[in-house]
DNA sequence: AAACAGGCCTAAA
DNA sequence: TTTAGGCCTGTT
């Protein structure tokens, strides 16, 4: 019988601050699922909690001590976005694209399961990633209990550097199963120190995860902005590129955005997945 | 049925 | 330094 977990109902923000569907659904994580009317349900660091809106607020279910040592620092709720994002507005382009995206959190998610998500990400859509995502899951996660239901942790890169790529064959990677296998016996043996590269300029990681096979720059990109907390990192995908090529006709450096050009990055690339692009 | 997907690798100019 | 073709699997 495994302990139960006292959850409580916590204000994370407002509605404003924080959208789920937007933040959830664009694209930057893979294991939040909607459960129905508004209700997302995830896995994050090993913990399970449950995120609704409630009037203008958006409240998560969780325990006091998850809130505190995890939900707290992954939703990135002591940045002020909106304030931040007044820089991104140098066009009417810009301003639309960040009005369109107000409420996306960029989620400070956990350093290796960024990586090999966006490794699994390759050439692939969102429902097909988060299909392999949650095959590895149930493949060699840990489970956890949370009310009255039962979910996988994200594998650690230990557990999946003891497993050959063949072993990979029931989550249907295809051929990233090499990559990811590689990638986690690269973090495994200390060789890719992903806390370090955390805490290192966004350069020096970016040179280390691209050293992998099967890290380019997209993915690296994406590693850096979503598992190692570089907000600058700016990815730049086919979407970023029919935008960015159609907006920015001069030529584009993702600088003029500073610190926080991953936020004007993830506004763009949400804008022209919903098709709204066009319009301005 | 054949082409193409939210890249990347290798080989070859 | 840029480009073509192949790659697992899945969908259209």
């Amino acid at each position: 019988m495994l302990e139960t977990i006292q959850t409580e109902r916590i204000r994370l923000a407002s509605r404003a601050e924080l959208d789920p569907v937007k933040t959830f659904d664009c694209g930057q994580c893979f294991r939040w699922n909607m459960d129905g009317d508004g209700v997302y349900t995830g896995v994050a660091f090993g913990r399970a909690a449950r995120v609704v809106c409630e009037g203008d607020g958006v409240y998560i279910f969780a325990s006091p001590e998850d809130y505190e040592q995890v939900w707290r620092d992954y939703f990135d709720l002591d940045t002020d976005y909106a304030g931040i994002s007044e820089q991104f507005r140098v066009s009417d382009y810009m301003s639309a694209a960040c009005d369109f995206g107000a409420g996306i959190r960029i989620l400070r998610q956990e350093r290796w399961e960024a990586l090999c998500s966006f490794i699994i990400s390759q050439c692939n859509n969102i429902p097909r990633i988060k299909g392999i995502v949650e095959r590895l899951c149930a493949l060699c996660g840990e489970e956890l209990e949370f009310m009255g239901s039962t979910y996988r942790a994200f594998p650690p890169a230990s557990a999946l550097a003891r497993l050959e790529p063949a072993d990979l064959a029931p989550i249907r990677s295809g051929y990233r199963a090499e990559y990811i296998i590689n990638a986690a016996r690269a973090v495994d043996s200390g060789e890719l120190d992903l806390e370090y590269l955390a805490n290192s300029d966004i350069g020096t990681a970016m040179d280390a995860l691209l050293s992998l096979k099967g890290v380019g720059r997209k993915v690296a990109n994406c590693a850096v902005l979503f598992g190692l907390g570089h907000m600058e990192a700016f990815p730049i995908d086919v979407w970023m590129k029919r935008a960015l090529k159609e907006h920015f006709p001069a030529g584009f450096d993702p600088s003029v955005f500073g610190d926080y050009a991953g936020l004007a990055q993830q506004y763009i690339f949400y804008y022209a997945r919903s098709g709204g692009e066009s319009d301005v």
